[in-house]
DNA sequence: GAGCACTGC
């Protein structure tokens, strides 16, 4: 390829944007034509170097099934795609500056009464940025595709987005030729390997596998018989149909409205009520609506239904918005954090569990709500369990509030028990039967048996997609270079066999792909952790392959260490993945373990959240809330934690100051409970006021709030990924300062896209770090502290920071390994830290958790003399002296690497 | 020289 002709148009091309630019910003409409023409020629050119590339790359086999009418509709897609891309541009402006008013306006209205014309038009404004805001969603997507059950309506809407997203590697032509090389190189491999003895394998041993798998068919999940034709038959009736007729017959077809009166009646003569029944029974957007006709609204109370997602709790908002025929955030709204969809008129509210937790803080009554739902019980979610024992209480109070709780069948006894005077009510209807297979004996290894169940339903079952799970991704990784190589060796005599992986840490551009429909011919076979178990839907699963295995964060009380570890998964867990592969049509299900071992070796159900977690958050909003101390540990959980939990939990905010020596909770307290944080980071950002450098200490929270997804490596680039990573550690500041400089280079280049593509960062996680720093901005107004910038000063930095981590730090040993200073406990700077070859003597870390060893994860290092300092409670000077007594050149971590040497 | 499952405020 000529290259310098190529730079010779793109200068050209620069020249012409920079001329659109200045006419487009005088407001010429000539320039959306011409804008329009210059990029559809962009577009036909990459298209032209793509095709060729990819004709390169593909074997004969598919360029064949490529023909030509595929190719032009591809080629007005993309025209059209390419036009869009200045009005998008424009919008984004605009978006982003309604953002910023309606952000302002938030904080302003807070507690003043809005005149009715400031209200109106603040909704006005509210509707169009919402109007954009899902545009942007639809356009980038950086969030997760809304489940199919409720955007049936703008179906035309989400294939383009669909195809926008498949084609937007089109548009970064490196991107696409690099990728396609790849692919050849891989290819070429695999061909080489295949064609020496490709004969044989086809011919005489085709679908047969050594280490095939004897599957038995157990059990069949009842369920209602597929009648292919009368769906159909409805499928067209319903095609001819008005939008709102069909919506009002949708709503009749649900199984909740067969039992509507008799579901009237019963919350009637009941106060509490546990509703069972299936997912797609339409109990999540009819029941508010049952209530709101019957009158539950009428003194100006509102209907909660929780949820325990966000983009559940925004999705179903608009369905039922729809299907009332209101505009959304008026009388029907959501509330999720960052974003207030809700209105005076509201009167049906969707929220998630955290957000109304978050309101009990305001009124402890509710008494703004007649009706409070809590969809989704058997989650089972940290907030939702809190939640139960808050609301049995408010329902003992408050005769007139009624409660729902919904729940899928396992559990619903419980429920039904722990609430003393509950109803059972139940919505009869199971969308599809489910068809479950075991093993005959047990499997030695689960990875490689599910590798070739994959196989195995590839080359014997009809048409369907298959859902695989495992357990992270560095076993997704791995399953997909499997099934790679033993589908090549196959060679071209089976279906092709798409693979998609889908974990939450990989980049929303690549996720998209598992959403794109599989083509005639092909299968698709997504390779996914939990995340395919609850929070998204996958159209078009038929098979569902289960190992029984997930990875689990665990806290044990004794130690107070966290773990992540590989466990099996209970059966509620196993049920939930069945149905998986019938939400649209009969599926099956590929159990990788025995019926014996289902039925005797694993739980009934996976351990509540609120058993297997760090507690100190959880006591301190139940002490703000008014619990006293003897009264939190009678407090009333479904599944009591631990009690060392909540002794731990308890220690930990005396030692943070939050609660004074009678355990009650201080003025500090007070404060760090308005952040939505872990109470160390909550003490860290009150601390920061004291160092004058409260700027730079919210950007780290935020960013160590949002966990540790921010660096991305693919296996590929890791060596340049661990550059860039290091880039941000020069001069050994630790990780902490590492994040904060993340964050203002992230910021320098005007929170660029481009910038943390060239860097190796996950440009969701730094989207959502914004987010939560500009709510911890204005928090930090509402408990009047300062916003001030000491950006010179590290030891300020580090010493706020010390202020609320002060109970983690761990001294250097032989060999590298660190004792923590106050546990009898030793580990491991984590690998991808900044430090973790520097062993610093003395450190502060974020958290420990056990993996494959126990790992300090986020740690900086710290002066000894600080802890007698900031901390002069906690720690003696017996506990620090051997760091302050011993001669050794400090600074530059050169006294570390030096005590460190020997180690490896 | 290892890996952060998944949510939520």
């Amino acid at each position: 390829m000529d290259f310098r002709k190529r730079s010779r148009k793109s200068v050209q091309v620069e020249e012409k944007e920079r001329e659109f630019k200045r006419r487009a910003s005088s407001g010429d409409e000539e320039m959306l034509k011409d804008q329009r023409e210059k990029e559809e020629l962009e577009q036909r050119l990459r298209e032209r170097d793509a095709a060729r590339t990819r004709k390169l790359a593909e074997p004969k086999a598919i360029q064949r099934k490529s023909n030509a009418a595929e190719e032009n509709k591809d080629i007005r897609a993309l025209r059209e795609v390419s036009r869009q891309k200045y009005l998008k541009k424009r919008e984004e402006q605009k978006l982003q500056e309604l953002r910023d008013d309606i952000e302002d306006e938030h904080y302003l209205f807070e507690g003043v009464k809005r005149s009715d014309v400031e209200y109106r038009d603040f909704m006005h404004k509210k509707d169009i940025y919402n109007v954009l805001a899902k545009k942007e969603l639809e356009n980038g997507g950086h969030e997760y595709r809304i489940p199919e059950a409720y955007d049936d309506q703008q179906a035309g809407v989400n294939q383009e987005k669909r195809f926008s997203v498949a084609r937007q590697r089109y548009n970064d032509p490196n991107a696409e030729k690099e990728e396609a090389w790849e692919e050849h190189q891989i290819r070429k491999a695999t061909l080489k390997f295949g064609s020496k003895d490709k004969r044989q394998v086809c011919d005489d041993y085709q679908f047969v596998f050594e280490d095939q798998i004897d599957l038995i068919k157990a059990s069949v999940m009842d369920g209602v018989k597929f009648d292919y034709e009368k769906e159909v038959a409805l499928e067209k009736s319903r095609a001819k149909r008005s939008a709102l007729d069909a919506i009002r017959e949708e709503r009749k077809k649900l199984p909740v409205y067969a039992v509507r009166d008799k579901f009237l009646q019963a919350v009637h003569d009941h106060q509490v009520l546990v509703i069972v029944g299936e997912t797609g029974s339409g109990k999540t957007t009819q029941i508010p609506q049952y209530l709101h006709e019957a009158g539950y609204t009428k003194h100006g109370k509102m209907i909660a239904c929780t949820q325990p997602r966000r983009v559940a709790a925004m999705s179903v908002a608009a369905r039922v918005s729809q299907e009332m025929g209101v505009k959304l955030g008026h009388e029907v709204g959501y509330s999720i954090r960052f974003e207030d969809c809700t209105s005076k008129k509201t009167i049906v509210k969707y929220m998630t569990d955290g957000m109304l937790l978050r309101e009990f803080l305001a009124q402890p009554e509710l008494d703004s709500y007649s009706v409070v739902m809590v969809d989704e019980a058997h989650e089972r979610t940290l907030s939702t369990d809190i939640l139960f024992g808050l609301l049995k209480d408010v329902a003992r109070a408050r005769p007139d509030l009624k409660l729902l709780i919904s729940s899928a069948t396992l559990d619903a006894e419980k429920f039904i028990n722990f609430f003393d005077h509950a109803q059972k009510f139940e919505i009869p209807g199971r969308p599809y039967p489910v068809e479950i297979h075991f093993t005959e004996k047990a499997e030695a290894n689960y990875f490689d048996a599910a590798i070739v169940t994959t196989l195995q339903i590839h080359t014997t079952q009809p048409p369907g997609d298959i859902l695989l799970f495992l357990t992270g991704q560095e076993e997704i990784e791995t399953a997909e270079e499997h099934l790679k190589l033993r589908v090549g060796a196959l060679g071209t005599k089976i279906a092709e066999l798409i693979i998609c992986p889908i974990y939450a840490n990989l980049p929303t551009e690549i996720q998209a792909k598992i959403f794109e429909p599989t083509p005639k011919g092909a299968r698709k076979v997504v390779l996914a952790t939990n995340i395919a178990e609850t929070s998204l839907t996958i159209d078009g699963i038929k098979y569902v392959i289960d190992p029984g295995f997930c990875k689990m964060k665990s806290y044990n009380p004794r130690t107070g260490m966290e773990s992540l570890l590989v466990t099996p998964i209970s059966k509620a867990s196993a049920m939930q993945r069945a149905g998986r592969s019938g939400r649209t049509g009969p599926g099956k299900c590929f159990r990788l373990y025995t019926s014996y071992s289902f039925q005797n070796d694993m739980e009934d159900n996976t351990t509540p959240e609120i058993q297997r977690t760090n507690l100190a958050n959880v006591v301190l909003t139940l002490i703000s809330l008014g619990i006293e101390i003897e009264k939190l540990f009678q407090f009333e959980f479904m599944d009591p934690p631990p009690l060392d939990a909540l002794k731990n939990a308890v220690e930990l905010l005396c030692n943070l100051g939050a609660l004074n020596g009678h355990v009650k909770l201080t003025k500090v307290g007070r404060r760090m409970a308005e952040f939505p944080l872990d109470p160390m980071l909550s003490k860290m950002i009150i601390a920061s006021e004291k160092y004058k450098c409260s700027d730079e200490i919210i950007s780290i929270a935020a960013m160590l709030s949002v966990g540790g997804s921010i660096f991305y490596s693919p296996k590929n680039k890791k060596v340049h990924a661990d550059n860039a990573r290091m880039n941000f550690h020069t001069g050994n500041v630790g990780d902490h300062i590492a994040h904060l400089n993340v964050y203002n280079s992230w910021k320098e280049s005007n929170y660029s896209r481009q910038w943390c593509y060239e860097n190796y960062i996950q440009v969701r996680s730094m989207k959502r770090a914004k987010d939560i720093r500009d709510q911890l901005v204005g928090l930090l107004e509402r408990i009047e502290i300062e916003l001030t910038s000491n950006s010179n000063d590290l030891d300020a930095i580090k010493k706020s920071i010390t202020s609320g981590f002060f109970p983690n730090t761990a001294k250097l040993q032989k060999y590298g390994t660190y004792q923590m200073v106050k546990r009898l406990q030793t580990g491991h700077i984590h690998p991808s830290s900044g430090l973790a070859e520097v062993f610093p003597r003395l450190v502060l870390y974020h958290e420990l958790v056990l993996t494959t060893k126990e790992y300090l994860r986020q740690v900086t290092e710290i002066k000894p003399e600080w802890l007698l300092e900031i901390a002069p409670n906690f720690y003696n000077p017996k506990d620090v002296e051997d760091l302050s007594s011993k001669k050794m050149p400090r600074g530059s971590g050169l006294a570390g690497k030096s005590a460190g040497a020997g180690t490896s």
